[in-house]
DNA sequence: GCCGTTTTCGGCCCGACTGTTTTCAGTCG
């Protein structure tokens, strides 16, 4: 699969040196959808080029097929090899960051000569960029405000990202399973923060493989450097500039070891803290008596734990926010679990702007053990996603009604479903008469962010066919804030009209604190993918991870309740809020 | 660069916002 991710990685190199050049955007736009698609295969190129299958893709036409069989080959592509003769690569990095596009690259490179990334950004300080006509000082806040969110989000990875990294790491060390005995990413990830800014592995295994585990971790093919090599604690850069700590365990340690790295910082200090008012000492390598030394016990967190006399908080919770004394007094809550998911309410096909067809969305949904899913496509005034006007809405039911043929005897069903746009004036982009045959209703916002948003929201929900607000905040991982939006409005509009709020794994909207509030608020909330293509779906265990920490319980989590109970939901709505309009 | 009951050329990617302008270019989703 790295071969799928290199080529994707060089499609996408090519398609920004283009556009710094000023080519042709479709030829661009063709680069980056061959891209696109490169990274979201789940079959190795190589096999794909071997059965020929790689014909019978849809996007990758003759001319992408040579640069990628001239990459098999060769391990190179040719023209890109040119094209960035022509440019400064380090410079076209920028283009990532929000409000820096290929033409303020261009002027800065013509004008002032700029060649690199501080070239660049100092010409932002100083105020050179300023100089330059057709750039001004807002144009220049932008980019000093674009930076800093840049530099941010590649300080700290989004939980997304994090999990890939440990996912391939995990994978690596497959090839020396029988050396170890468990292997656990530990830290923020464990505890599926948002954002997460180093990796710790943890590994237990017998003090005799360390060594050779050390010598694999330092080996793996992803090490851009190494920083620390030792017995018991490697650290490494990976290409991708992103740290992993690696820190070997003997058996009877493991526990403590586990809860010591999981964290958080403030979790532990409070946790040592009761330790020591029992008399004991607690660290990385066990449960003592304070005063003896007389190691305790230490296999298992809940060994550690239950010496404190507490229960095991999950690792969602371990921020010193209330959990430790519900722990003490034995009253955590029971928090929903990836096994009481029964379906996903928002995902894509290709009859929008997803990557796989309704038919492979639908298998994948089906093997994942769900008993329904929703169909979500984009609505007609999401043109550049190629959002469904009301006919391409039927024609897909009459598809969605075959395939249930097959899958409601197996126990699994696809309900109709639609991301309907909330226009700018709080309508809905889809008539009634049509949002009426729908099984299950999303509507989101997706443009026009400057309006009222609020009110907005509160008049999508006013509808009896909306039944989940989609990523309520506008908020994405690094690159976006969400819009202005008064989140208590929307909650209380939600209770008020039995509407529920989405939890968008994709952009981690809403966040964990806005998941609590509808927790203590109790409003429903929705874990969704917003999945737009197969692999996607499997991001809803990080959905749930995310939902955790925002102490959802399942009672208040829609994937929880089975197809009659989410029916219930959705009717129970259209009851009150039709009886509303006709009283 | 890709695609084709509109098929080997010509359409595809549209609309809004922001900022810099005075009628428009760049960026974004």
């Amino acid at each position: 699969m790295d071969k799928n991710k290199e080529l994707a990685r060089i499609f996408e190199k090519m398609a920004d040196i283009l556009e710094f050049l000023g080519d042709n955007a479709y030829r661009i736009n063709t680069y980056r959808r061959v891209a696109n698609i490169l990274s979201e295969l789940s079959t190795d190129i190589e096999e794909l080029v071997s059965t020929g299958k790689i014909r019978s893709i849809p996007g990758i036409g003759e001319s992408s097929l040579e640069k990628i069989l001239e990459y098999l080959q060769t391990g190179k592509v040719s023209k890109y090899e040119e094209l960035r003769k022509k440019v400064p690569e380090d410079l076209l990095e920028l283009m990532d960051v929000p409000g820096i596009g290929p033409k303020t690259l261009k002027l800065a490179y013509d004008r002032l000569r700029i060649r690199t990334k501080e070239d660049f950004i100092r010409a932002v300080r100083s105020g050179m960029l300023a100089t330059i006509p057709g750039i001004g000082e807002k144009k220049v806040s932008n980019i000093m405000r674009g930076l800093e969110l840049w530099e941010k989000s590649k300080e700290r990875m989004n939980l997304i990202e994090a999990y890939h990294i440990a996912m391939d790491l995990l994978k690596h060390f497959e090839k020396v399973k029988e050396l170890y005995e468990k292997l656990e990413p530990a830290g923020s990830l464990r505890r599926y923060k948002e954002t997460v800014g180093d990796i710790d592995l943890l590994i237990c295994a017998r003090r005799e493989n360390w060594t050779e585990l050390h010598k694999h971790f330092v080996a793996y093919e992803g090490v851009q450097e190494v920083l620390l090599h030792g017995e018991t604690k490697s650290s490494v850069v990976l290409k991708n500039g992103k740290q992993v700590d690696l820190r070997t365990i003997e058996p009877h340690q493991w526990g403590s070891a586990l809860q010591y790295f999981t964290g958080s910082k403030e979790h532990n200090v409070r946790i040592r803290d009761i330790a020591k008012a029992k008399g004991l000492k607690l660290s990385e390598y066990g449960v003592f008596k304070a005063d003896t030394e007389e190691w305790l016990g230490g296999r298992t967190e809940e060994e550690v734990y239950s010496l404190l006399g507490m229960q095991v908080p999950p690792p969602e919770l371990r921020e010193n926010a209330g959990e430790v004394e519900l722990a003490l007094e034995g009253r955590l809550p029971r928090l929903v679990e990836l096994s009481d998911i029964k379906g996903d309410f928002h995902m894509h096909s290709n009859w929008s702007d997803g990557m796989a067809s309704l038919e492979e969305m639908a298998r994948a949904c089906f093997e994942l053990g769900y008993r329904y899913m929703v169909m979500g496509d984009h609505s007609q005034s999401s043109r550049v996603a190629n959002g469904l006007d009301p006919d391409r809405y039927r024609e897909q039911f009459k598809l969605i009604e075959k395939l249930n043929q097959y899958y409601n005897p197996l126990g699994f069903y696809i309900l109709k479903g639609c991301e309907v746009d909330i226009l700018p004036d709080g309508s809905l982009d889809l008539p009634d008469e049509l949002l009426e045959e729908f099984d299950f209703v999303v509507a989101s916002i997706h443009s026009r962010f400057n309006q009222d948003n609020t009110y907005r929201i509160l008049k999508a929900m006013e509808s009896p066919y909306v039944n989940l607000i989609g990523h309520p905040t506008g908020k994405a991982y690094g690159t976006r804030e969400g819009y202005p939006i008064d989140f208590e409005k929307v909650l209380k509009q939600a209770k008020e009209t039995g509407t529920a709020l989405e939890l968008n794994t994709h952009r981690a909207d809403l966040s964990p604190e806005k998941v609590k509030r509808c927790m203590e608020e109790g409003v429903m909330i929705a874990i969704v993918t917003d999945a737009h293509s197969v692999r996607h779906l499997s991001y809803i265990k990080l959905g749930v991870g995310l939902a955790r920490r925002g102490w959802a319980v399942p009672e208040l989590v829609l994937n929880t309740r089975d197809l009659e109970g989410v029916k219930a939901f959705v009717e129970a709505k259209r009851k009150k809020m039709l009886s509303y309009i006709t009283s």
